[in-house]
DNA sequence: ATATCATGTGACTTGATATGGCACATGATT
DNA sequence: AATCATGTGCCATATCAAGTCACATGATAT
């Protein structure tokens, strides 16, 4: 191996587990992991009828209330769920996931950084550098072209179809959460 | 803002920038620059008749001569610069830039992480998670599939063509290390 | 041969930051 | 008024890229 073993395996071979009031959520890399677990929510949301309580989507994602809030208010901010105060309040989707892409999460999000690849200096006197950085840049510049056009391209929707399809062949029950309407 | 601002700015505006020893090397976020180092080095190393010690690169890169040990080597394994020690010992290209590709540099590194953006769990038993993760995996292959076959088609030659060409258009001197043969 | 120079590398330190979590304010429902 | 739920400031924790030290190994020069 080169660059001093930094991956996610400890020495006994074990995942990087996070271990938080008894659930788990293994993140392998330092990775943003926010656009993955917010879809699994409005997925989750669009299953449930009633508004889901950080309390349930947190014990769902094996996270806490407070980060799920947190990660939430740039989907409300955007309008696409909201949330009510008190009791029977919660978070519901404020628009179907028909009208909702990938992309759109993703911006709600704040549009976090795609790549974990950087460039050395942002307007380097060297050089070389800057030729290495129009390089390298542009490659990266065209994927995230790529990237970001196909995520315009999934529709919220079509994962949810997809998970229809998968709970259809396998009854049994999946996550902590039943998905039910 | 969403997310408590993860960005690279602080409240000040100013970047976060490390400063080691005198030099200064601006990472905006927690990114991999290991690539972007290493073309800087293999460029000036081009230029540079003499073998090059990781005390110079360290210089020239605002880093520590270990940590270019270090980072070399994977270059060294793989044959694309060799090693040498004792007196007028250092770096050397052990092949020319025209037969290395981005691809394979990045290879050579060990093939580091690419995105930023991360699944939520490798093998989930929640259908609408797993359902999650291959529609964003699919995205995310596509897009690394294509970042790939784009650094394959980048010859560091062609890199360092662009770099004769800033520095014919520009006079001054540039880098801490001089451009010479 | 031996002093010097340069790489090779294990072990530890430092700094950045995604996420976890507490505490308390705000506002809605019963 | 009691309870429930969100909103958010503040701090804690874990992980990891990069920095640093220390020392071994090997090559060159005098």
């Amino acid at each position: 191996m080169l660059q001093r073993r930094q991956g996610a395996l400890r020495d006994d071979g074990s995942r990087n587990v996070l271990v938080t009031g008894g659930l788990k959520e293994a993140f392998p890399l330092r990775q943003n992991g926010s656009l993955s677990r917010i879809l699994h929510v409005l997925l989750h949301m669009d299953q449930h009828r009633d508004p889901m309580t950080s309390e349930q989507i947190g014990q769902m994602l094996g996270t806490n209330p407070t980060v799920v809030r947190r990660t939430m208010a740039g989907m409300r901010e955007a309008g696409y769920v909201s949330s009510v105060k008190g009791h029977g309040g919660g978070w519901t989707l404020a628009r179907p996931l028909s009208e909702m892409t990938l992309l759109d999460v993703y911006k709600a999000l704040g549009a976090p950084e795609l790549f974990a690849l950087g460039l050395a200096t942002d307007a380097p006197t060297c050089l070389v550098e800057q030729a290495v950085n129009t390089a390298l840049g542009r490659s990266l510049e065209e994927a995230e072209r790529q990237l970001l056009a196909g995520f315009g391209q999934v529709k919220l929707s079509e994962i949810a179809a997809d998970f229809e399809h998968r709970a259809a062949r396998s009854k049994h029950g999946t996550c902590k959460v039943k998905h039910v309407a």
